[in-house]
DNA sequence: GTGATACATAAAACTCTATTTATGGGTTGT
DNA sequence: ACAACCCATAAATAGAGTTTTATGTATCAC
């Protein structure tokens, strides 16, 4: 057919991932952990929303593979996994056939 | 604050762009756009959806800058921005602080 | 065990997005 | 003007995602 490299199950992979950087407080929640791993509670007062809302917002974070949840004691460590986020990249230059790289853009 | 660089404004910009990302369909828009611009006809033809269908999914692209629309006589000629991935993906960059050039990724 | 803390999950209400069906506006050719 | 074609928009429906409120599970301290 057309397809430009991706199939159809990495077409909905990338959907998905995409869907899940489809939200302001999500977008949020990742940038606040650029400063390093963090619990749910920290989390909670850093940008003041609800706990379940966020256990919700960070559970939709982790299937997506944005995040990793780590155990230890009674708290939950999340931590970026910014290799997604190379992946997802890539992905959606080998769906557009060019290259994104941002040098010489600004 | 604990702002990345990025002001709400662009945060709720760019939460928008990754939603327009949030498509099957329109992910397989911009794959067949790949192949160089196109009028509305030949899109609705090569991936096999209804008119209006396609034309409500064609301006949420082009809402978010993905692509841009050109009259040609009866016809509209869409074409993609690819700056404007290039952009999302500086912006995304900016977000997270870190660069995600995926040289030695593969 | 009891109580307190940390997090997840379920159910319901709400909001946003996608799809269909029908119609309208603009352009070309006769 | 008329008919045919291309595309956009409106209204109605269906579906998906989000938020709240309430409850459950696991861990630690006592």
């Amino acid at each position: 057919m057309f397809d430009n490299g991706l199939s159809e199950k990495e077409l909905r992979r990338i959907t998905k991932q995409f869907g899940a950087l489809h939200s302001v407080l999500r977008l949020r929640i990742l940038a606040a952990l650029t400063a390093g791993e963090s619990n749910v509670r920290d989390l909670e007062l850093k940008l003041r929303v609800s706990q379940p809302l966020l256990s919700w917002h960070l559970t939709q974070l982790r299937q997506a593979g944005f995040v990793t949840a780590e155990r230890a004691g009674r708290e939950v460590h999340y931590r970026l996994n910014l290799d997604a986020f190379r992946g997802l990249v890539s992905n959606l230059e080998i769906t557009l056939g060019i290259s994104l790289s941002n040098q010489g853009v600004d």
